[in-house]
DNA sequence: CTAGACTTATAGTCAGAGAAAGTCAAAAAG
DNA sequence: CTTTTTGACTTTCTCTGACTATAAGTCTAG
């Protein structure tokens, strides 16, 4: 198992057990409980724990320091159409596929659904078309889809 | 026996052991055991695991990467998979809508489904894409999306 | 007693090395 | 011709360590 896999999991393990979904570590400590230098934390904060993905992150320096990750849980009304909106003419597979993650996560997307479109937008699926005109065909995809979905 | 017979044959038997029907490699461990380049594998992977033969393939690249070859166990007769196996490399928009409605008043493709796949393969998704490419295309995408329904 | 200097304890940043997998075109084989 | 094989180059993800930034604790001069 990788070290950002471990580093990974024993944050999830945290939200997991925290009812406000909170996970509140500090980077030194959790460095040497897994065994790596500290900076890798922030590695797999800053590459798994993003707001695209549903995390909010906060830290204090200095004595006493901490870094707090909290899960975003929301409940308002289909953010489907502001993500329509906000998608521009070109989307990158790796930011669909994350944009995606936590459409289901949140439950605005069934699984099914998602699997269908990650299908779509997948590299695999564009591969008769040109690299450089496949982030563009991406943004529509996802578009012409998510609509159907509202 | 060819390098790529063999390559296919060590997948299948990871295939064949394996209870979920799930093979996870390495890439260059897998080349190396073989005794051929890494890209081999691509070759292989991209030219006798597709979706028209029943395979899903994902993969990581960098430290701890993976090629993960997931099999569809389905009877061959499973009529998605009969469809995907009898269209060609080329689809119209006209005989797609055809093939899904019926899928759907069979009751083999849930209708949430159908409308997300009949928007993935509109022209007007596609707009993008060359005229004479679209088909293409189009054939491409709905065998990738029906798998996923399998 | 307190302001300010110094020390200790944290976390953040970034560039570079390392570890995979992907792409593509040309050569070779069938 | 088509399919297979190769290798050079690219991209993505991970890991490390040196350096920087910030906060709290402590101690000393006035």
């Amino acid at each position: 198992m990788l070290v950002s896999d471990r580093i990974a999991k024993r944050i999830l393990e945290l939200l997991e057990s925290s009812t406000e979904g909170t996970a509140e570590i500090q980077r030194n400590t959790l460095a040497e409980a897994i065994g790596c230098v500290p900076s890798q934390i922030n590695y797999v904060i800053s590459s798994r724990f993003t707001p695209e993905r549903g995390y909010i992150v906060e830290s204090k320096r200095g004595g006493g320091g901490y870094i707090r990750i909290t899960e975003i849980r929301t409940g308002a009304a289909s953010p489907l159409m502001h993500i329509i909106n906000s998608i521009g003419p070109s989307l990158e597979a790796q930011a669909g596929k994350i944009i995606i993650e936590n459409l289901v996560y949140r439950e605005y997307l069934a699984p099914g659904a998602a699997k269908l479109m990650l299908a779509a937008m997948s590299d695999s699926a564009l591969r008769g078309v040109a690299p450089e005109d496949r982030d563009a065909l991406r943004a529509a995809l996802f578009k012409h889809m998510l609509m159907t979905q509202i």
